[in-house]
This record gives C-alpha cells, structure tokens and sequence, in this order.
DNA sequence: GCTTGCTCCTGTAGCCACTACAGGAGTTAA
DNA sequence: TTAACTCCTGTAGTGGCTACAGGAGCAAGC
C-alpha cells in the first residue's frame, strides 16, 4: 500500500505512457493485473507509477518486452545482476552494428542524393545507384 | 517478353528474395501480377529479376514500400528524379536522426554496464539506471 | 503408366509493440 | 438530472514479412 488511488489516466501522465499500452502491458502480464474499484475500474498506486517508469525507460533504451521482464526480475532480487549485465551488453552490441549498418545507408543515400542534386548523371542517379 | 522463362523459386534464388516475399509484394501491388503457366504456377522474366532486385536494394537502404512504389515510378519515367531525390534526401535525414539517438543509447548502455562490471554499485547499476 | 519427391498454389494466422476504434458503463460537476 | 468526461472490454489494424496447412502441378526413375 503506497500512497493514493491513481486512475490509469493518472498513471499515464505521470508516466508518459498510453493508457491503451498499459492495459496491453497488463494483458501481456508485464505487469500484474491491477486492483479494481467498486465500479471495475482500475486503481494503481506509487509502486505502480515506479514500475512503469523502469519498464518506460527500458523501452526508450530499447529493450524488447521480453529482456524487460528479465530486468524487473533483477530489480525485485529474483535474478542477479549478472543477467542484468549480461542483456545490457548484448544490447549494446545490436546497437552498435546497426549505428555500423546506419552509417554506411547514410554514406550511400548522401552519395546518391548529390550526384543528383549536381546533375552529373544522364537519369536519375538514385535510380541509377539502386539499378546495380 | 525479355529472356527466358523463370519460376518463382529461381527468382527468388537470383535476387535473394524470399519467396513468400514475392507472392507478398505481388498481393500488396508492389510488382504487377505475374503471367501464369497452364498450370497456374507464376512465370517470370529477366524484368522482374531486374525489378525485384531494384526493390531488394531499396529495402536494404531502409526505403518503405511506399516509398519503393514512388521510386519505381521514377525509374520508369512515370515521376520526375526530383521527387526521387526527395525521398532519399527525407530518408537520409531521418537514418542520421536513427544514428544520433542510437549513439546516445550506446553511451548510456555501455556506462551502466560499465559501472556494473567493475561492482562499485551497491545493486545492480543497471536496474539503478532505469529507476531514476 | 505409376510412384516418389520436389516445387508451387491459395488462404489464413502469427510476429512485435502498440494504436485505434466501437459500444457501453461508471463518475463528477453544474 | 443532465452533460461531459473517463474508463471498460473486445476486436482489428499497422508494416513487412514469415510460417504454416492442405492441396495440386511437374520431372525423373522404374
């Protein structure tokens, strides 16, 4: 029992997250089935606002669903810290090989665009570049 | 009618395109829909290999397949190389928006791992990172 | 001509992480 | 009491595929 009955529209703007996606986090179980009123609706507390921050702040670093509830695990001791590590780094590799894949995209679509702004090519030279 | 006759397994061996993709772009309207053999079973021809292969590249550069319709619309004359150059100018713009978030990620990633490997957090620096 | 094994066909459903309804019911303030 | 608002469930859609199930065409060997 923390602090105040929040509403889920509370909850959402005290967190940032969509009210619709925290009913999907509930149906997907990365949450627990919240508490009801009298007349059905759901009542969230502080813990619940702490708990969705941690799950928003994953998502923004990109961590899947799944690699979420294994860091909640960590963050209530049922799993070490080891794991925790363990995702993160695994994390971080992805998304240097996709800042790696990005960079060259970015290398290729700029050397297109400005051969084409300049002109030099008979056709279009984006065409050109994505024919061969 | 250019080249021989080619089954959709061999399109799919020649331009690396699954073959579930094809049958997909032909549905989505993204190729026209291929010739049939007197048994029903699709027919190509060296045009599609070249037009597949072209969205092939596109999909790999990041491009939609919105995106791709408007650039084959280009490639056949159908759109002026301006709009082309749009696109890949947009395109551009928003992988290296993808890379300045990704690099902010990564930096965030590899500190919290950082921390957490040499164990000077009481907890897990990982699960510290994402509570506040 | 028949069988075996391969490729292909259509149609549908699943993936991820949401998002967007429709149609109804609880709740609050004037 | 009425209006405006928030919330409820259930279902379907998004993009770009991918993965079946259940059937049919087709080529080679016997």
């Amino acid at each position: 029992m923390s602090g105040a009955e929040i509403t889920i529209g509370a909850l959402s703007e005290q967190t940032g997250v969509n009210i619709e996606t925290v009913r999907y986090y509930e149906r997907i179980g990365l949450i627990p089935p919240a508490h009801r009123s009298a007349g059905g609706r759901r009542v969230f507390d502080t813990d619940d606002v702490q708990r969705l921050s941690f799950i928003r702040r994953a998502r923004q670093l990109g961590f899947s669903t799944d690699e979420i509830r294994s860091l909640l695990d960590v963050a209530k001791g049922a799993r070490a810290c080891k794991d925790a590590h363990a995702l993160a780094v695994k994390h971080r590799d992805a998304v240097r090989a996709s800042i790696r894949d990005l960079r060259r995209l970015e290398r290729t679509l700029t050397e297109a665009a400005d051969r084409c702004s300049k002109g030099a090519s008979p056709g279009c030279a984006i065409v050109e570049a994505l024919s061969h």
